[in-house]
DNA sequence: GCTACTATCGACAAAAATGTCAATAGAAGC
DNA sequence: GCTTCTATTGACATTTTTGTCGATAGTAGC
């Protein structure tokens, strides 16, 4: 007999196509949310989907469609994070202040700040195609027949993604930086949209 | 004879110890700012300094030494650039309004929300402390004893700082997003922040 | 000029990351 | 059960990236 006793065969797991897919990118989201796009390696993935690097490959061809898959899978799901919002009031400064706090939820929840800076820093802004049409979507759709000025709604609804991104990528830091409270940056920013709000032309 | 003419050995340069780490980080700066942190590979720092691998080794000691000083050293300009500018006036607002300015134009300036950025991805923020206390030196020593709320005035820079960053690393991807004209990011901040400012309760 | 020092280079080596491939093993259909 | 299909694996190969080392070549001091 051996000296060392066989483990038992670990059973080998066999997902569908889709389900692998789907397991490999939310390991990917994982480790880019918590280390940085530069933990985003072909080991390190599929160490994380608990997979060998082999069925990464066999999937996705290479690491770098992994990571633009990751890349796509998360704007249409920041995208519909925010779409998904419906405001439950009539009154456009309301509607306004609830759709910059849905703003706001979209890019302080899971990666999405950092996904943004991601694709700033590698360039890869021209995936962001579908988020111009969302915009116009929210813009035409839903602030332009409220009657206030669409251009000042456009202005305001720019300065609200600025806001909302800058408070979800560094807003933790800077608070701690500054010695105030984790939830100041939001409140702060969120403060100063309402004010921006509330004098907007009435309709 | 040889058949291809030995090319004029080209005169080897040789640079003093600070102008050789100088040369290498002013390299490895540009390469940040215009292709992104992954872009910093030791083969490529060295190409872009126009010197081997080999010397950039001798100098730092490895690539990940390299981009430490590289983050030590922009972070350092960064706070100089702020902490240099010089309000040619004593009116309180107008004070303000300059400073939100300069904050603006360090953020836009060289690669200085990418070094944001890429130190909030890395995880690399607890080299922040120098800003934190520049930070300080602004608010007590400008700001305090101008009579504003001392808390009033902080919550004012934590959401300039918001802004500055915000602009800086989202401004012109956000403006082409939304067809804006370039400037409008800056502009439209700048605008938010100056009607704020004017809300302060004054001394 | 000569020497000492060392910044620089290039060839080499090591490590890390990516990709290839044949064999294996679940699962579904028969 | 048997066959077919293919997701999965592990061993291997390639490429990329990083690091080592001895030799070379500027430069300063003499």
């Amino acid at each position: 007999m051996s000296i060392e006793a066989s483990p038992p065969p670990a059973r080998r797991a066999r997902r569908s196509p889709e389900a692998a897919r789907e397991n490999i990118l939310a390991a990917a989201e994982a480790l880019l949310t918590e280390r940085g796009p530069q933990a985003l390696k072909l080991t390190d993935v599929a160490a994380a989907a608990g997979i060998s690097h082999g069925t990464v490959l066999h999937h996705f061809g290479s690491i770098a469609d992994v990571q633009t898959a990751l890349m796509e899978r998360m704007i249409r799901q920041l995208v519909a994070h925010i779409l998904a919002a419906d405001p439950p009031t009539e009154d456009p400064a309301a509607k306004a202040d609830f759709g910059a706090r849905a703003l706001f939820d979209a890019f302080e929840s899971r990666g999405a700040a950092r996904l943004a800076a991601w694709l700033e820093l590698t360039g890869e802004t021209r995936r962001l195609t579908m988020v111009r049409e969302a915009v116009q979507e929210i813009v035409r759709g839903r602030l332009a027949h409220h009657g206030a000025d669409p251009a000042a709604a456009e202005d305001l609804i720019l300065v609200s993604v600025l806001l909302a991104m800058g408070v979800g990528l560094f807003g933790p830091t800077l608070a701690d930086l500054l010695g105030k409270p984790a939830d100041a940056p939001r409140r702060l920013a969120l403060d100063l949209l309402r004010r921006q709000i509330a004098s907007l032309p009435p309709a």
